[in-house]
DNA sequence: GTCGGTCGTGTAAACGATTCCACGACTCGC
DNA sequence: GCGAGTCGTGGAATCGTTTACACGACCGAC
């Protein structure tokens, strides 16, 4: 492969003005800059991204560690994340822990090792050493959709408080009385505070939240799938199903769906995450939809302030309810759009909102 | 950072000792070894990756350039192929073309500035004067489910003439006279070979494809969508719409429900590729299932004896039918596997097998 | 006509690792 | 006791860039 010492002697220059050239430095001539352009096209030169690295000390590439690349969530999330990256001139290495903290480790790690400019991370735990290391040492880091407290670290991502409330009074309406929640891991952000708002808004209607009508989950869809089997088991079981995430949505469909019963008849449905496929469920089920490519480019905005000096903002979206048959109340027609139309505006699965 | 001299420094020995100790050299006294070990862990020192590649021209990295990561037969793909290469120490940097040219190109050319070890690819066209380029100049590459004619790389990929065929008769049997499919691009390899491997099928059975029962799609859902329209508002309809892949297939859904038809009492609907949804959508789909997750791994074994030298081999893989209710029959109980289990063995989604 | 300034260019020193080569200290065999 | 290995070690070159610095040529101002 062509190094810059080649073109330097095809265009009969130092290679100190073949560099000058490729950065466009001011102080060439025109003369050199045209030699130097020929050279570079007659011998398909491209210059080499890890000497380059090696010397300025900055890889233009930002890490991105996500819990699960089979959740449509963080797919989502890292398209759009890939997305605005490119448009600020950067690259992003996916790693993808799936939901195991030893995996995140071995992830974070191997980026480091690359001297990445920046981190991205939705933490699949509250912190190991070395996630702690790396926040407190300096490297620029943002934490995406789940957080770990007590670092100085800035926090993107969506409030379902309101959402979470929204729900409750939809199903309320509904007539529904015994909810039940299938929880996130407890050492995640948002495996903690979904459970917590859900109580909340229950206990705005003077319901309780029972500990056996809270299951608990690993954001997988087979941890929703035994968790709502012990459900079933109760003598009194719930007469709604809330999961924390979409997998484990799809995971209770299917304990109901291997016990005969029937959704919402039996028991109704409904998720945290909003994903195109819902819409196309038997039934289609209701979800709480995050702004999920907002907040991605948030993400990526605020990475790349911290990198480049300017003081990086935390950012908090609001999430909201998309009402859909799953808990009981047959929706109108609703517009259904499958995805985000490529790096413009949200939303990205459905549009109407519920009033309590 | 600390680098490799201030180990050496605290350790009382030379960059080249600690460089020996540190890539398990034998000539190194236990006592330098543990001296230098200490101040490793002393200083938290960890090897600049950037560094070591410059240095040795190997980056122990892979590309993996997709057509789509919002389409779960990629992901899936993707993160097979990441834990395959985890396992042979290689990492994986993901490149997402969202079936443009373009952006195949864009990631392409980064790849290969960064100076992978090598190069999986899906091609989501015929190939650029880049893709040809890269291929021909010796870059180790590998093309996984799709592949470019005409150039000298193996490819790994599922073959579904079987599967298809086992479909077109699970249709005949069902009755079905008037079958259409959805195609994917003519510039790529599946794109061609499914509207192929489905018209050869047909006329095993005496029945032809006329050209208004083929769409053109794009792979994306969008594309089904409009498809579909276009069979509905014939003066003769398909009974059965068959999809080159998922997205469409869920567009083709969305057509079909739109005009407040179902499925499967209106139109049957089939579709190339399965994921873990179409067991929960509404009805259940029937679909021709690759071994998505070997063939993830076959590609990054062949791509790493490609880059060490070794002869690589391309790889086929059967694909096979899995019947559900979409097309007309009620498929009896199927196990319902949501997941592969991590690294382990297929199937993916379900695993019935209709005979014709 | 000289002086100071600008402009374009080249030389060479980094960046952080790996690795070839040389060299001193031993050991062993005769 | 001496020559030939072996072993452990360090010095220094190298990978492909960027960039500080020096330098010569040219220009305009006085």
């Amino acid at each position: 492969m062509a190094s810059i010492k080649d073109v330097a002697a095809e265009a009969g220059v130092s290679v100190a003005t073949v560099s000058r050239v490729l950065n466009d430095h001011p102080s060439v001539s025109a003369d050199a800059r045209t030699r130097v352009l020929a050279a570079v096209e007659a011998l398909g030169y491209r210059p080499n991204a890890v000497a380059r690295s090696l010397r300025t000390d900055q890889t233009r590439t930002l890490g991105l560690v996500i819990s699960d690349v089979l959740n449509p969530y963080f797919t989502h999330l890292a398209r759009s994340v890939e997305e605005e990256a490119r448009a600020l001139g950067y690259s992003v290495i996916i790693g993808n822990a799936d939901e195991r903290p030893d995996l995140q480790d071995h992830h974070v790690r191997t980026l480091l090792d690359r001297r990445i400019d920046g981190l991205l991370v939705s933490p699949t735990d509250g912190g190991s050493p070395l996630m702690l290391d790396a926040a407190r040492s300096g490297t620029p880091m943002v934490f995406v959709d789940r957080w770990i407290a007590g670092l100085d670290v800035p926090v993107v991502r969506s409030d379902g408080h309101a959402a979470v409330h929204d729900l409750v009074a939809h199903l309320h309406g509904l007539g529904h009385r015994r909810l039940a929640i299938i929880a996130g891991p407890a050492a995640t952000t948002t495996g903690r505070e979904r459970v917590e708002a859900f109580r909340q808004a229950l206990g705005a209607y003077g319901l309780a939240l029972p500990d056996v009508y809270i299951g608990q989950g690993d954001f997988q869809a087979q941890s929703g799938r035994r968790a709502t089997e012990r459900f079933l088991d109760l003598a009194e079981p719930p007469e709604v199903v809330f999961a924390a995430d979409n997998l484990m949505a799809l995971g209770a469909l299917d304990a109901v769906r291997a016990r005969g019963l029937r959704v919402p008849d039996d028991i109704a449905l409904a998720a945290f995450d909003d994903i195109p496929w819902f819409v196309h469920t038997d039934p289609p089920i209701t979800a709480i939809a995050q702004p999920t490519g907002e907040l991605g480019r948030a993400a990526v905005r605020a990475l790349v302030d911290r990198i480049e000096g300017r003081p990086p903002e935390s950012v908090t979206l609001p999430a909201r309810l998309v009402a859909r048959r799953s808990c009981g109340e047959t929706a109108p027609h609703e517009p259904q759009v499958l995805q985000e139309p490529p790096a413009s505006t949200e939303p990205s699965a459905a549009t109407n909102r519920s009033q309590p």
